[in-house]
DNA sequence: CGGTTCCTTGACGCATATCAATCTGTGTGG
DNA sequence: CCACACAGATTGATATGCGTCAAGGAACCG
């Protein structure tokens, strides 16, 4: 059954350009065409959506709750890839490689998904620029990210890979946000960091030294500049209190 | 000054869709545009093209010789994510990330390579879609490669991700060619594998148990069967022999 | 030939995975 | 309301695999 425009709300409320969404810029007409041709449907935590090697016959676009992308290999250790909340998508890249998925999607907190066809998705790049280009905008921001992430388990110790992981969480907040709370459950981050949950516990404990203390999933930074410890030139870039003082490692500075 | 049409080769020989290129399916009026607005630079070994934090002013096509980009955090560690041959590409995510680089360009091996300003890449894709999905196909091939990085560097060793490299370079070839060469230089290769050059050369000689022996750079397998060890669904679904016997431990036969 | 670069080999130590036990919170059923 | 079960998190003890450091060898080029 057609999806009606008024059942989902598709903008999430930030609209900053480092989180693309795919339906920016797009006019009612264009997304009552997409939303016509896609399904709506709900999903309990642990379905699988895609396994490895399917050949994907949708783009997924999170409405509500938690989804995870991941690799698994023979012996079924897992890499989580991504973990998604409202307003991302994912099956977005790989309807572009071509041929089976690279990856898994599974349902992690029970979650309302947007289906669109995968021959929707290629034609309408086709016929609308605008579109193409949140296409291309959400498909370079997950390869950002990955690259970070392959960056951080090759060169970095657990405890920089988690220090980065906070300073990321930290700056979505605001830097004035002195609190935050772990977004999941810690075993998912430990995995999404290349850890295992042990090592992630006692890095967690590791960063009271840095004037960071948690409790439970409740974090709280001494100050501000707490974790400048763990930027690099992309936190810095979007530091909106790069170069001040207060932080005597900014990347700014040189 | 402005790129006569005639003077490079814009299509390596091979042209499967497992190699998209950026001037796939365009016209000559096309190529022409592109290449009047493009210049044409020759660079030497050790050159640094981009780095990290830097806004790219240019997508670079190798015309010839060898290019890698990578990461590196604060103290000097440094990721290789990808090792450009001739008819490949860089920055063409990246433009569309918006803002600083993530990554670093090198020139490996001296290297001819056409510049595209930025703003021409952006404002041809909303103009011509053919474009545009050559460079989603080219930067979803990017990130499916990080994607096995990543799942590489997390959950197999040095010896799997060696036999996975092989393996690869090995079914590039076809299936029959039981002997190739390491492509790079040792170092280089392990580093992109995430390990340091002693650790590569110690996974080389471990790899004579698989029936593989190295010599120098040469390789040659005993069978081609013997890097099915380390096949996954992602190789399985390219090679030509998927499923038949002599291999035991194919995917393909669930 | 000497110098340089790259690769290899060996010895060593540390960091992180692994394994196992305990603890905490949460929900369920009697 | 308490007892129990269960999942997730924590903590401790152990071991091993990889990086590091240092030395030696091989190929290349002047």
């Amino acid at each position: 059954m057609p999806v009606n425009h008024k059942d989902i709300k598709l903008k999430p409320p930030e609209n900053n350009p480092d989180r693309p969404g795919l339906f920016d810029g797009l006019d009612e007409k264009s997304l009552e065409l997409i939303l016509g041709t896609s399904q709506l449907q709900t999903f309990d935590a642990g379905r699988l959506l895609i396994q490895q090697g399917d050949v994907p016959e949708y783009l997924y676009y999170v409405v509500e709750g938690v989804v995870k992308t991941y690799r698994s290999d023979s012996d079924g250790k897992e890499a989580t890839i991504r973990i998604l909340r409202a307003g991302e998508t994912c099956m977005d890249a790989v309807i572009f490689m071509g041929g089976a998925s690279p990856i898994a999607v599974q349902v992690v907190e029970a979650a309302k998904i947007l289906m669109i066809p995968e021959i929707f998705i290629r034609k309408y790049v086709l016929a609308n620029p605008q579109f193409s280009t949140n296409l291309l905008r959400i498909v370079t921001k997950h390869y950002k990210s990955a690259l970070q992430q392959l960056e951080g388990v090759i060169t970095k110790t657990p405890l920089q890979r988690l220090g980065y992981y906070l300073l990321k969480l930290h700056l979505e907040k605001g830097h004035d946000a002195l609190d935050m709370d772990l977004p999941f459950k810690k075993s998912l981050i430990a995995n999404q960091l290349g850890m295992t949950p042990e090592s992630f516990s006692r890095a967690l404990k590791e960063m009271k030294s840095f004037g960071i203390d948690i409790d439970q999933e409740h974090i709280k930074m001494k100050d501000a500049y707490a974790l400048c410890h763990f930027c690099d030139t992309d936190t810095a870039f979007i530091c909106t209190d790069a170069d001040k003082q207060g932080c005597d490692t900014c990347p700014h500075k040189n």
